[in-house]
RNA sequence: GCAGAUGUAGUUCAAUGGUAGAACUAUAGCCUUCCAAGCUAUUAACGUGGGUUCGAUUCCCAUCAUCUGCUCCA
């Protein structure tokens, strides 16, 4: 049976994975809650990330940069512009268009459309069939006027003056920190930073779970190379995303590359393949990685007048990086994980519900059962006291057996160990596989290298 | 943003113009030496705000939230 997305909501919620965000006061739209164990599983994953993209990775650094920024980065970016202009864009072939300007076009200078309504500019531009630009349809959204980015104010009065945005990407924060980054760590192109951490954009439409909110959680990796070598990294970057993917464990069968047609790139990037997940309501974008070119220095070293270029030591040759960006959600990506983890399948004629995630991934890696509570259960608590000092691990002495098994399993718990008179006389516990639900009895001194080795991504 | 549906314990579902019943789950105890067993007990709900009414969880309106489909998506 395929899996709904009010089912996995469900679990979320039942399993302590994610609540709805400020609940007990009706909720606020789409804002969800990490709870104990979506906070564990978000931080293995987001550590994951970090592992291979900047820990082993020997060309990348990492950074975290201020979520406030000066307001003229944005400005620069191009992320303030469409808060001004009113912009309207073609149904048909996706391209963004100025009201005012296509009207100052149509009418040749006589009329500038300043200071008018949005509906007087959209009226007009109906009643005069004015074409689009690029493709000749008449089939205009609506004029959008609203800015993709949260406002707040910096300092106890509420002044015009003291306007700062939430940062609408983790990336800027990088492009800001180019130099300080290469000169500090001595870097040589081709070099990378990478980041993760909260960005915030007022979506036009956001839903579907944690799939698109408006506060969302990036990983982010700049990857600083020569123009002309640009194409070579945006292929390398690729295939590196769609591998640790699969190395997570994400079945390959739902995953997809998507390269953007030309009327569809952004403004910025010369290329752009997104890796899709199939997600229970469709297939949906996981990972962007896009070819920025040298579009964002460039724009912050015309904003800020402040020279960007890096100086290759070996040619003395002058020249601003292209930037190739593999771009991921975090949320989402934690989305796909459940998806693709959940399994429910018979045993002995019962469901069995149970997480098959990547052990290094799973928010406990060790549950630990005394076989019956009244005589078992300090040597439990002894065990689980040594293990906790390395693992995340769950205790569990309530209920039958079985069922604490079942509990452990609903969550992706890669071990079970059980402790009885066996570990009481010899030192040595039952330790159940949660994928093939084998047993083997271990001894204790062994049980934490062979639990690390298991655990290892 | 538009349209439709939904809103009762943690979950799934009842009933009712006179403030709600169950199953599963959970917790505690008994029993139990390895895959949701059994017994006993316990906790726990009408999204919010108005209106109609002697009285509203039920009818009406609004609102909030979620789901589905469109639309949209730097």
């Amino acid at each position: 049976m395929k899996l709904s997305m009010e089912q996995m909501v469900n679990y979320c919620k039942q399993y302590g994975f994610i609540f709805q965000g400020s609940e007990i006061y009706g909720g606020l739209s789409n804002t969800w809650d990490y709870g104990p164990l979506g906070r564990e599983l978000k931080e293995n994953i987001r550590r994951a990330w970090w592992k291979k993209f900047i820990q082993e990775n020997p060309y990348n650094y990492g950074l975290d940069s201020a979520i406030l920024m000066n307001p003229l980065v944005w400005v620069a970016s191009g992320h303030v512009a469409s808060f001004a202009d009113p912009l309207i864009d073609c149904r048909k072939c996706k391209t963004r268009h100025r009201a005012d300007k296509l009207i100052e076009d149509f009418t040749k200078g006589k009329e500038t459309g300043d200071g008018w309504s949005n509906e007087k500019l959209e009226q007009y531009i109906a009643d005069n069939n004015i074409k689009c630009p690029n493709c000749g349809s008449l089939d205009f959204t609506p004029i959008r006027k609203f800015n993709l980015l949260f406002e707040t104010h910096q300092g106890v009065t509420e002044e015009a003056k003291s306007k700062v945005y939430l940062r609408g990407e983790t990336a800027q924060g990088i492009f800001v920190n180019f130099l300080n980054v290469q000169r500090t760590m001595r870097a040589k192109v081709p070099f990378g930073i990478g980041q993760t951490g909260k960005s915030f954009r007022n979506e036009i439409t956001p839903g579907n779970f944690i799939f698109r909110t408006r506060e969302f959680e990036q990983m982010e990796l700049e990857f600083f190379c020569k123009p002309g070598t640009d194409l070579e990294w945006f292929g390398f970057w690729k295939s590196f995303c769609l591998d640790f993917l699969k190395d997570l464990g994400i079945d390959k069968e739902n995953l997809r590359y998507r390269d953007h047609v030309k009327e569809e790139l952004a403004f910025y990037s010369k290329a752009t393949t997104d890796i899709e997940y199939l997600f229970p309501m469709g297939w949906g974008e996981l990972w962007g990685i896009a070819d920025r070119t040298d579009y964002d220095l460039s724009v912050h070293e015309s904003h800020s007048k402040q020279e960007l270029k890096y100086l290759d030591p070996e040619t003395n040759e002058r020249y601003l990086p292209y930037v190739i960006e593999p771009s991921v959600g975090l949320d989402r990506l934690l989305l796909a994980i459940l998806c693709d983890s959940y399994h429910q399948e018979l045993l002995d004629n019962d469901e069995r519900l149970v997480l098959k995630i990547h052990p290094y991934l799973a928010p406990y890696k060790v549950t630990i059962l005394p076989l019956i509570k009244k005589v078992h259960s300090n040597k439990a608590r002894e065990i689980y006291g040594d293990l906790a000092k390395d693992f995340n691990c769950c205790y569990d002495d309530a209920g039958s057996i079985g069922k604490r098994y079942r509990r452990s399993d609903a969550i992706g718990t890669p071990f079970a160990i059980t402790i009885d008179d066996d570990t009481l006389n010899n030192n040595t516990v039952t330790l159940r596989n949660r994928d093939t639900m084998e047993q083997i009895t271990i001894k204790l001194e062994d049980l934490k290298l062979y639990i690390k080795k298991y655990i290892d991504f």
